[in-house]
DNA sequence: AGTCAACACCTAGATAAACAAAATATATGT
DNA sequence: ACATATATTTTGTTTATCTAGGTGTTGACT
């Protein structure tokens, strides 16, 4: 089991979100960026600044692969695809953020006994 | 309601968790730490260089208040005292998070359906 | 007397996630 | 001609958290 489990683990909710979309299928920045709100009941939305840069890191790491296409005679989309050690890292990084979010419930729904009680106020 | 809601959002997560601890009472900084594991089940621990400063942080906003009490001959210890404000602040980070936490699941749990299908595998 | 672990606090610097705010360019509708 | 939606890029900034050290006290064991 893991021990002294810390709070930046299960930081990467961004990566989450966009691996676990593109389980579904490939798709484009843009696209991906309306699906999340289509999603997320328009509750988020992932500003460009975050997104791209999050895209291009899973790039490097192996996660998914971009390809041009283009869509008629429009301007080309760049469309990513999750690769299998993608999907590994999905598993990873949606464990850890189960188990944070576990221990967070833990704690935010400990009834705290305190031992003596002396009053003082 | 909230529209085009962040990730930065949402992220204080060890503010939140000593100031539930602290709605519990007055505890010291090294006593914070020993319950969050408790109450945690050991899942999760704050390392020093977290929590004080955060609690420095909390204090200079006002949301908390110290104390250095002598504890019998004892060297001191410096207790921490939630102040109605950080209640107030805790009241936010903690819908904040459920609100992030109900978005992301929402996306999680989505099942995509696709509008034309192409087979191309 | 010496040592060691647990207690209790402090801090400088590094890392990295996410964001804001721009810019570029195409397509579409009025 | 102009505005809006689509689609991508990049620079710089913020900030939360961590690493890895440091100080000093207390109490137990040898």
């Amino acid at each position: 089991m893991k021990q002294n489990y810390n709070f930046k683990r299960g930081k990467n909710n961004i990566d989450m979100i966009l691996l676990k979309i593109l389980c579904n299928g490939d798709f484009y920045g843009y696209q991906l960026s309306q699906l999340i709100k289509e999603f997320s009941h328009e509750m988020i939305s992932i500003p460009e600044g975050s997104l791209y840069p999050a895209l291009y890191k899973l790039q490097d790491n192996g996660y998914i692969s971009a390809e041009k296409r283009l869509v008629g005679k429009r301007q080309e989309r760049i469309y990513y695809h999750i690769e299998p050690s993608g999907r590994d890292y999905l598993q990873t990084i949606l464990s850890d953020y189960e188990y944070l979010t576990t221990a967070i419930q833990y704690i935010l729904s400990y009834q705290y006994a305190p031992q003596e009680e002396t009053e003082d106020e």
